[in-house]
DNA sequence: ACAAAAGTGTTTCTACTACACCCATGT
DNA sequence: ACATGGGTGTAGTAGAAACACTTTTGT
């Protein structure tokens, strides 16, 4: 056996957290992702989903919580993980195998600017800028699965807030996959799948108010939804 | 930061090749995984999927593919990685990250038995050995994804010979799923896929000759199938 | 009044399911 | 002759897609 047969490596977590820019004057919804400022390395002042070195101790998820509270301040996430990228060339600063995450949360949450947080911003998928390493890849393999994922999950449960009317849950979708859909279509499958309880309320607002619904069960669900 | 935070970690492959041992005598075709028996550590004795350690300079495919063939002689192999697991008490031996892979190769090929590789053999997925480490958890999942990519892709064509009557495909469906199909609606399915180019020559054998088939593209295909 | 979103049914088409009998060959 | 796998069609059902107008509210 040679030397290379008992090579170490460094092992990292990057976290891909996608969320949904709530409609706002006359804009739709838009899919972000969060984004942090690379502070050292070759790639230094550019921008790269959050992540960090795991430790020795905790799992991998646990690493990947632990780097997303520690930069961005987000916990309580939905968590799931993307796929490990290990090219020896993906940091020019030295080879890391990262274990790529992906993350859901609602409603786009202000970040903290606390001293202790990495620089931090949303940005629209449609058009984020310059990522450091090959975390363009990462981001393209992220938004793929979360595509596929909302047509066999109800992971898009994780993106609203736990009141939300169809027409909310009709633009999240239609913003995650940056397509119009049929309304009436929509609503008929929504409420067939006898996941969401109608709160017999309703929002109010400049138009006709909405009724409102809330999710059935919080925990994420594998049949097949949408 | 710590010391954690500089900690390197032993990054392991493994990969779960799964292929279909071919109907004799009247059995019907299994699905087949390979596993090697462990040579040391605390597990020494048990069987595992073959796996080990990543060097420095390759990537995780390469190590994936790297392992394979020096362990059990085989190679051009389907290869697709599978999911991570890094769980710190996964191997009691100490921690490992350990990359999972799935592989897929036609037919149950004999097993090189010369010494320079390790004591491998066939085992039918339903009835899997006691494994080491975590690995049932491995067998899990891949059994999972495979019959999950059954349905939305072309993968089985990793598990078939150049030519192939749709009795063959049938069966290979049948083994891996772990229930009957009907035979008319399959092939009905199969062949309004547009992927099977008839050969125009048939299979002899003690009955009705087959038509013989092959897959009109080689290459793996995410078109949904079946 | 008007702008803006909510709400509602029917028809068409497609895809999946269930189901049973005859055929060609080797032994 | 018989055992074995090969080959074929139809009817019923369920789900997906296309499609337009009326309602309710705030301003």
């Amino acid at each position: 056996m040679g030397p290379e047969e008992l090579s170490l490596l460094p092992v990292a977590v990057d976290v891909v957290v996608f969320t949904v820019a709530p409609a706002s004057n006359g804009r739709k919804p838009r899919l972000l992702a969060l984004l942090v400022k690379v502070k050292e390395g070759p790639f230094a002042g550019r921008w790269a989903f959050p992540g960090g070195r795991v430790s020795s101790a905790e799992t991998l998820d646990e690493a990947a919580r632990r780097e997303l509270s520690s930069q961005t301040g987000l916990a309580r996430v939905f968590l799931e993980q993307l796929y490990t990228f290990g090219d020896p060339a993906r940091d020019p600063g030295g080879r890391v195998v990262s274990v790529a995450y992906f993350a859901l949360v609602p409603a786009a949450p202000a970040l903290r600017t606390a001293a202790r947080y990495a620089e931090a911003a949303w940005f629209p998928v449609r058009s984020l800028p310059p990522l450091a390493y090959d975390h363009d890849r990462i981001a393209r393999v992220a938004l793929r699965r979360l595509r596929a994922k909302l047509g066999y999950s109800n992971v898009a449960w994780s993106l609203l807030p736990p009141e939300f009317t169809l027409g909310d849950l009709e633009r999240l979708y239609e913003a995650i996959l940056g397509r119009p859909l049929d309304r009436r279509n929509f609503r008929k499958k929504a409420l067939a799948l006898g996941q969401l309880r109608p709160l017999g309320r309703v929002r109010r607002g400049p138009h006709r108010p909405g009724a409102l619904y809330a999710f059935a069960s919080r925990r994420p669900r594998l049949s097949p939804v949408i």
